[in-house]
RNA sequence: GCCCCCGUAGCCCAACCGGCAGAGGCAGGCCCCUUAAAAGGGUCCGAGUGUGGGUUCGAACCCCACCGGGGGCACCA
């Protein structure tokens, strides 16, 4: 990062312009000094009601509380640009403009620090990541200040503190011992899962005890077996992508659609891994529903459903053979229709059903080429698992497979139908398994050309429908048995019959899927948090006591992980910690006496730190407690019944609109069953700010050109003479169109910058850069001075004596209306335009030397506060205040001026204005008619027509609907 | 392919519950200040709301279709 933004420019005021004038220099040196000055007096610093933050709470213990946040940044080393303070902006006008306006205000911000974007950069720059990782910290951190919001700094932390991933490793320690207990739809600490088991109230849950005996004829490990199963946190061998050539495994937002890494584009293999996951699947349901009760963006709710994806449908059962394949379908009433049925390649029964040979006769289509189906499957499932989940749902076009050489019996009509693998059909969803209609879904229909199988239509297409999968609605055909019909039935209808005919006859049952599945929690990598996990010698985990926490990420000589030839598909990752032999075995007396234990060597994905952070903005430095349970109560706590609580405002980008969000909702959710914390939801109110984009320009040869240089003339843009072609997209060093918040600092003034970012749209609003129109936030930043300041003599021009005109008092107080009003909805343009109008008045007003009265000098200062916070606080000291305006009450409208005596309405003739009476501001409807007809223009319009109705709306307009 | 959002002056954006389309800024014109210049001051200039229908006394706003832009999901059974 430049120096350039801590540096006053040199003063480009040269000769001419007046030595008081609110010049850049004159803005660096107000801006410095008011820095300095709110760090020395703590002006930004938020009492907490109780504890170590609670010095001062008495002066706002009876204020409304606000807790408003940015999402933090990840200081990855890559240059910040002028889009990035955005959001921060926003939320610190509207944390000064709350503060101002009687709330107990905190506004904190920390450092997301953990991951492989600043181990990459430590890996590339040869350093330890702690120490470029600290020193990106450092500079955003002085780039922050230098912005000038009101950070409480006491607060503030970063994931990488042992005394913060201390609690991070808890909060995991908390999932581990808890399990999710389905009847009362909550988590609940393993213990009492363990009694219950004991006490014989409660079965080990379906698949959680491979032994297969009694609880009660179980021994030691056995148990611990069923119990780690129910666990929230929990191990789990699952294939993953594993990246040989970067050593590590990677989430699948980090492949690319051909399966090759983002990073250094090398290949990309599935392989089974024994992995922690943990259950979010459990909370599936209350996700979903709990999105009606939160104050998002419909787009973004709309997102995380999507993720969720919750279908309902049916489970039903063919039978084939002696085994019984389990289907999920959203269509059970197009069962008549199932022509065959696919298993996923990876189903755990595709041994079990494969035949010995091909029967007499097979389509060659369907053998794969193979000579008998052992050794097709054998090859399409060695084929499937080369290629990475993406890759495979991405390929999408050409169906592929192989029969079993077996068929499943068509519970509906005793159909014999032949099974296929496929890799269409995914393991991971509802059951791995389905019926295949090609009648009705596309997917289907696709794999039935290629593979030359039936098609017999249940739901009547439209008249005219040229084949293909119909997926629309229309009446049921072909659909009836000896015991049911659904022939003639709508969609709907005919689900709910065949359902219950399933159930009856014990064939299946209505049942739920999710798309979501666990959350893969275990990298291979070094710079995360260590799990506060051990071995013991039966290779079970074992939670590291509290006490003994935190369990420090140990230095290594190397932190780079292991890699491999890029192609090397059956290498195996190696955690860089299992290098640090010393600290992986761990001599500890757990209750048992010392014994020996090995540590889990993986280490947490970086979405683990971003998972709770708000929690410990309450007080970070508390070493007894992840939070203060009265603490999260004042802060977070529902404001009443049916309220989730949650930040009041939280504010960040929408990419992180599933993931991040998705994840804090989930470990939130256990906090508040295990009874941590008070609030159902972390984030009431989310707000996704826009994004910044800007011009960029090339070249006749097509490469772009450096955008500062670019010279517009009559809408034509020129480069050193040559003429160029505009475009528009991301700022960055690729497109040559960076520019940065240093070099606006440098060239403007922190205040400018922030007023001209807040007056370019409504904070969700995207909008492209112009460093050009930045000129017009420096001049209204210059006249407002001006209102206050003698540029001549530095005198304050304020009038004590002087009483404004009603003229004055008017344009004021709308200012003041129009300022909250934009202030508190997030459209800080509005509160902007308002104060320009107020500016515009004043000068037009008291032009010629007049003197603005102090008391609409003052507000207007006070109302500019939080969006220049500087200038404001220059001007109201300069106004005779000693102490900062942060605190100062945010002027209040004085309804009296806000409303008119008279106002000028309308006259319609059937909607169209055709004259203005002016009428007093309360008159009524009938007020307004006979003011209207009085008019001498509408008398005159009106003379000869039938006036067939009247619509008067106080205060706007009346409309005559004349025959 | 499916879903969501958005189209208002040359540009960025306002417009309350459906009630006279314009607040503010940029750009542009003119004038003033200035030896000169401008990142100074003043003043002027602006569209009928992407297109076509519909509902309504009245539509930027509600409904339908299409066009354009942005985004999300994408073999999820």
């Amino acid at each position: 990062m430049s120096q350039t933004a801590s540096q006053p420019s040199t003063d480009p005021a040269a000769e001419g312009t007046p030595p008081h004038r609110y010049t850049p220099a004159l803005a660096q040196r107000i801006e410095l000094a008011w820095q300095d000055r709110w760090a020395a007096e703590g002006t930004c610093h938020t009492p907490n009601p109780t504890g170590r933050l609670s010095a001062g709470f008495d002066r706002v213990a009876d204020r409304p509380k606000f807790f408003v946040m940015d999402m933090f940044p990840y200081p990855s080393g890559a240059g910040l640009h002028v889009g990035h303070p955005l959001g921060y902006l926003g939320t610190d006008v509207t944390s000064r403009f709350r503060r101002m306006d009687g709330d107990n205000v905190l506004h904190p911000m920390g450092y997301d620090a953990f991951g492989l974007p600043a181990e990459q950069y430590a890996v590339q720059t040869g350093q330890h990541p702690r120490v470029t990782t600290e020193a990106n910290i450092a500079a955003i951190r002085a780039q922050l200040r230098r912005l000038g919001v009101d950070h409480d700094d006491r607060r503030s932390f970063a994931t990488i503190d042992p005394g913060y991933y201390k609690w991070t490793q808890w909060i995991f320690l908390q999932v581990f011992g808890s399990w999710f207990d389905e009847e009362a739809g909550r988590a609940r600490p393993i213990a009492e899962l363990v009694a219950e088991l004991d006490a014989g109230t409660r079965e080990p849950a379906p698949g959680s005890n491979p032994a297969g005996r009694p609880w009660a004829e179980l021994d030691d490990v056995e148990r611990r077996r069923v119990v780690d199963a129910h666990r929230l946190a929990y191990l789990h061998e699952a294939p993953v992508n594993w990246c040989p050539g970067l050593g590590t495994v990677l989430s699948n937002e980090e492949v690319t659609p051909d399966g090759r890494s983002e990073r250094g584009n090398f290949p990309v293999f599935r392989r089974p891994l024994t992995q922690w996951m943990m259950r979010i699947t459990a909370y599936a349901d209350r996700l979903l529903a709990d999105l009606d009760r939160l104050d998002w963006s419909d787009s973004l709710k709309l997102m995380q459903r999507n993720w969720i994806g919750r279908s309902t449908g049916a489970r039903l059962r063919f039978s084939c053979g002696a085994e019984s394949i389990e289907v999920f379908t959203t269509r059970p009433d197009t069962l008549f229709g199932a022509t065959y049925v696919v298993i996923a390649p990876e189903h755990p029964l595709v041994d079990a059903l494969t035949a010995d040979a091909w029967p007499e006769g097979t389509d060659p289509r369907w053998t794969g080429g193979a000579t008998t189906p052992a050794v097709a499957v054998a090859d399409y499932q060695r084929q499937a698992s080369r290629r990475s989940e993406l890759d495979r749902q991405n390929e999408a076009r050409e169906k592929t497979g192989v029969w079993l050489g077996v068929t499943a019996v068509n519970p509906v009509n005793g159909r014999e139908l032949p099974v296929f693998i496929a890799d269409y059909v995914l393991t991971g969803y509802g059951t791995g398994a389905i019926m295949a209609v090609p009648g009705e879904d596309t997917r289907d229909f696709e794999f039935a050309e290629v593979f030359g199988l039936p098609v017999v239509r249940t739901v009547q297409p439209p008249e005219g429908f040229e084949g293909g999968a119909w997926t629309g609605a229309g009446a049921m055909i072909n659909s009836a048995n000896d015991e049911v019909s659904l022939d003639g039935l709508a969609k709907a209808e005919a689900i709910e019959r065949i359902t219950a005919w399933l159930v009856a006859r014990g064939h299946g049952e209505a049942t739920t899927t999710y798309k979501l599945r666990d959350w893969l929690f275990s990298r291979q990598r070094y710079w995360g948090e260590p799990f506060p996990i051990v071995y013991d010698e039966h290779d079970l985990p074992v939670a590291v006591p509290d006490r003994m926490l935190p369990v420090l990420l140990p230095e290594v000589d190397d932190y780079s992980p292991k890699t491999f030839a890029d192609d090397d598909a059956d290498s195996a990752p190696e955690p860089p910690l299992s290098r640090a032999t010393e600290w992986t075995t761990v001599e500890m007396d757990l209750g048992d006496g010392p014994r020996t234990y090995r540590r889990e060597t993986n280490t947490m994905p970086n979405w683990a730190g971003s998972c709770w952070y708000y929690l410990r903005y309450l007080d970070p430095g508390d070493d007894e407690r992840m939070v203060d349970p009265e603490l999260e109560r004042y802060w977070l706590g529902p404001r009443g019944e049916g309220d989730v609580g949650g930040v009041d405002l939280y504010v960040g980008g929408v990419e992180h609109a599933v993931l991040h969000l998705l994840y804090a909702r989930f470990w939130h959710k256990v906090l508040f069953d295990l009874g941590y914390v008070s609030s159902e939801e972390p984030f009431r109110r989310l707000v996704n700010q826009g994004y910044i984009s800007a011009y960029a320009y090339t070249d006749a040869r097509g490469f772009y050109v450096p955008a500062a240089e670019v010279e517009e003339r009559d809408g034509r843009f020129f480069h050193g003479g040559a003429e160029v072609n505009r475009e528009y997209g991301k700022i960055g060093k690729s497109l040559k169109n960076m520019v940065t918040p240093d070099e606006m600092i440098g060239a403007y003034g922190a205040d400018t910058f922030r007023v001209y970012e807040m007056s370019t749209g409504p904070l969700e609003q995207s909008r492209p850069w112009e460093t050009k129109a930045v000129v017009g936030s420096q001049r209204l930043l210059q006249r407002i001075w001006r209102v206050v300041v003698d540029e001549e003599t530095g005198a304050v021009r304020a009038d004590d004596a002087a009483e404004p005109d009603e003229g004055t008092l008017r344009a004021l107080h709308r200012a003041i209306a129009g300022v909250r009003d934009g202030m508190s909805t997030l459209r800080f343009n509005i509160a902007i335009a308002r104060i320009t109008e107020l500016t515009n008045h004043l000068t037009q007003a008291y032009g010629d030397g007049r003197r603005v009265p102090r008391s609409v000098a003052e507000p207007l200062v006070l109302v500019l506060a939080p969006l220049a916070p500087h200038i404001a606080e220059e001007l109201w000291s300069r106004l005779g205040h000693g102490e900062s305006l942060a605190w100062a009450p945010f002027p209040v409208a004085d309804e009296r001026w806000l409303v008119e005596d008279t106002v000028q309405v309308a006259v319609q003739l059937n909607g169209k204005v055709r004259a203005q009476v002016d009428v007093a501001a309360d008159a009524d409807a009938a007020g307004l008619e006979e003011a209207a007809r009085a008019d001498e223009k509408v008398a005159g319009l009106l003379a000869g027509r039938t006036v067939r109705r009247v619509i008067a709306v106080p205060g706007r307009l009346v409309n005559f609907v004349v025959g």
